[in-house]
DNA sequence: TGACAACTACGAAATTTTTCGTATAAAGTC
DNA sequence: GACTTTATACGAAAAATTTCGTAGTTGTCA
């Protein structure tokens, strides 16, 4: 079990762009952040360079622009925040996050076919316990 | 609508304590936040200060101990951390969020049924549409 | 080759968040 | 009435996060 840090914000944002294109330059991702909100090239490599210290990513130094990679995955990381989330605002009840979700989010017909799906599952779990 | 400002990780864990109790005194809020994590109470003091400071939350001031109580929702709060890790982690799909969810948290039968009942009402709703 | 462009390294400043010490004051307690 | 306990106020230190400037390298290309 590899003892992660968890990411600050700015680092999730990273994180973000990484997830997404499997692998990325620092050139790849300060074009994205800064799309977003303007942002100097070094203050994303820097950022870069400590989450490669921290073990967040790691980076292929082979060429001249390092490709760098996420270390940690997606729902590794999405699996502590919700049960985060989940304690201090829903007070544990999961039912209450997903309610909230399903209320908020526009889920697609297809998506609220494939939860089902899953629900039965988790049924079926429960049952046998 | 009141642009509210965004607890910090600290705020967050004293917003919940409040959100549990409806309303609370910084010694009750120190007590359970102590529990968690040793705390000095006038870290406590400060943080809820600056809280009201930031309309996070309001204060009575009648009695000698103040008494706080929340002035942001705990639907609202949750509605925004939620759509965060959406956009974040998992890329905008509600659905591996809810998978995730269910997935890793313990659900109980009722819960689940209670789930598929929003699912339901969610499809309604989409077919008017 | 010489100028310019695209990179990384890294210290350090700026900002934000968290923690706490000290000063006061009002309530209880004997 | 003098002590002790329980409170708030608030400046400021400490810690964590974010931002950026400057230096130094390497690649490009006219």
């Amino acid at each position: 079990m590899p003892k992660q840090n968890k990411p600050t914000q700015a680092e999730l944002e990273i994180l973000s762009v990484i997830w997404e294109r499997e692998t990325a330059t620092v050139r790849e991702v300060h074009e994205v952040i800064n799309a977003q909100k303007p942002t100097g090239y070094t203050t994303v490599l820097k950022l870069l360079q400590l989450m490669d210290e921290k073990g967040l990513v790691e980076r292929d130094r082979a060429n001249r622009a390092h490709v760098y990679r996420a270390k940690i995955k997606r729902n590794e990381t999405g699996k502590q925040m919700l049960s985060d989330v989940l304690q201090k605002i829903f007070g544990g009840s999961a039912l209450k996050l997903v309610q909230q979700v399903l209320e908020t989010e526009t889920t697609t017909a297809e998506d609220l076919k494939e939860i089902r799906r899953m629900i039965r599952e988790a049924e079926k779990k429960g049952e046998i316990k």
